[in-house]
DNA sequence: TCAGAGTTGTAATGTTATAACAAGAATTGC
DNA sequence: GCAATTCTTGTTATAACATTACAACTCTGA
């Protein structure tokens, strides 16, 4: 059970996230690309600043001082970042976040535990789960695509923090 | 591992669904209504009649004739009737579905396979996904309030018809 | 240099969801 | 009956999320 948080609230954000991103990748969803393009690496940069899930619309606010102007720019970069596995869209929040691996886990079957307080979210995978998922769809004759895990609650510190 | 589909293409839509809808149900899983509304009995209707995924805008367009004007007026009755557990939002559509339980099983994770090609849906609960959800969140101080779990892929009778 | 593919810019539009406020029904207590 | 209260409804406007369509640019490989 892999798991790691990006926790939204926390970390001051470290500039200069690591942009052309080495891609020593071997599994990627689809192609691994050797090198993200301009769009790409700004929408890619924020998401990592951030931290934590935002929306296409945030990211564009963050990106008119590069030059941003329009959704398409924002949505265009992250469908493809989407494509190479580096950031998971939230479909319970209509937002996206940063991929956030320790080091390249399976990738097709992810969950992630939102907190409706701080709206810091955890990444992780059980493979109980994807075996469980991927059961079903066997035994049911369903080619299985994608899967959407989203749990939502309360996180340990907010549930602390009466 | 309970499961049963309603079929969107199939099922030649009997009019007439029991909206007054007996309830007995004691489990629901918020207050169980004596009697749902007008604009809820529309509402469910639809959703029924349909036997798979509506927007809120297509209810919208199908309750002209019953004097629908505004959105408001559906997402009003969907978020009742969400409450009462006899309708699913699917996130990753932003549709909604009537629920489809034979009878009354636990309600609270609930798992959905959409099928890309036919829009079929089908609902079912698996008991070890549910532990393990549970097992994660009690692991790392989570208040799990609800999960989402929901399967894009194709189904069986659209993987036949190549 | 040219053709083709991929990426970008931009405007317009489409789709999904909520805020704010007024008015109408149903319920409760008297 | 008849308020007082609460829930439901109607309506307008607006917010939030996402895509279509088209033209221009850039990069790559003959
Ligand atoms: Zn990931
Ligand atoms: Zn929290
Ligand atoms: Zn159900
Ligand atoms: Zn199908």
């Amino acid at each position: 059970m892999a798991e790691h948080s990006h926790d939204h609230a926390a970390s001051g954000h470290d500039d200069a996230p690591d942009h052309d991103h080495g891609h020593d990748h071997t599994h990627d969803h689809g192609s691994a690309p050797a090198k993200l393009t301009r769009n790409q690496t700004l929408v890619y940069g924020a998401l990592s600043r951030a931290g934590g899930p935002l929306t296409a619309y945030t990211i564009l606010d963050q990106l008119r001082d590069d030059g941003f102007r329009a959704p398409l720019q924002v949505y265009r970069a992250l469908e493809k970042l989407v494509e190479f596995g580096m950031v998971h869209r939230l479909e319970s929040l209509n937002a996206f976040v940063a991929c956030s691996h320790p080091q390249c886990v399976d990738h097709e079957t992810m969950a992630f535990a939102i907190c409706e307080a701080c709206g810091s979210v955890s990444e992780f995978a059980d493979a109980a789960i994807t075996r469980q998922l991927k059961g079903w769809a066997g035994n049911n004759g369903f080619a299985l695509a994608k899967t959407t895990i989203e749990l939502r609650g309360t996180c340990r510190s907010c549930q602390a923090a009466v």
